[in-house]
DNA sequence: TGGTTTATATAGCCTTGGCTATATATTCGG
DNA sequence: CCGAATATATAGCCAAGGCTATATAAACCA
């Protein structure tokens, strides 16, 4: 059963939105004493209707849980997630930039970039990045 | 006006699948006399009305051309854009397996990573692997 | 408190990119 | 040349992820 990279790439798409919001909904809320939709509208750079639809699918999928006045949180399949992905993140950002691309850069690539990174290629990327400090 | 990450990377999908189409039809072009849309379906591993449709929307955008036997062809400006992506891709995978991903591996991550890779970013990873031969 | 502002919800629309079922056209073997 | 097999087209459906316009709810301030 050879793995069709074409499907492989669809899938990944499929999460990608998802990941995004658990990811920002878990940064924002190392700063915050909480996080509400109004702030992933504006981190986001989407209209607000289109946030709150998505943390429907969110909370239906059993990432987030959306509470009364708003208080968003991720549930605790929705932060082991969140912060594997930010971790990923991270690593990537110091992969781009140990070949020389500049942090900016590295920052608005890797977030594209991460959610097509397989465990393998991770592991990877570690390895020499730990080589390189 | 500093550019939304998330932003970039909605854009970077919204053509992502037209990548993958030019791309696909530009390395079967080099294979086979002519591409049609079962070589399409085969190599995707999406349903056949999915292709059709989908070629519909890039003759549109003036990427491809529909002949009448099914003989798909790049207009040059599909051309043009099917070979950047096939440099970066090549590039991509080596640069993957310079740092020690396997090969398979780097080919399956490199169809994802591909959509998402800056100019900037693209230079740097030339010039490092520039740099390993 | 009451009015204004701000936040969220709801309705309704759109495109993309999937799918299945089925019709039509093309090709190929006998 | 005709019938079977293969290729393509068409119809119709679905979910995701966008949007605008508008209603409602909450918060804040004078």
């Amino acid at each position: 059963m050879r793995e069709n990279p074409y499907a492989r790439t669809r899938e990944d798409h499929r999460s990608e939105v998802a990941e995004d919001y658990v990811e920002l909904i878990y940064r924002l809320g190392r700063d915050r004493a909480e996080v509400r939709t109004a702030d992933l509208v504006e981190a986001l750079g989407v209209a607000q209707p289109t946030v709150t639809k998505t943390l429907e699918r969110l909370q239906r999928d059993g990432l987030v849980n959306v509470h009364p006045r708003r208080r968003i949180e991720l549930t605790a399949a929705g932060a082991s997630l969140a912060s594997d992905i930010s971790e990923r993140h991270v690593l990537i950002v110091k992969f781009l930039q140990a070949v020389g691309v500049p942090k900016e850069v590295a920052e608005l690539d890797a977030e594209g970039i991460e959610h097509h990174v397989s465990e393998t290629t991770q592991r990877a990327i570690a390895r020499f990045v730990r080589g390189r400090q």
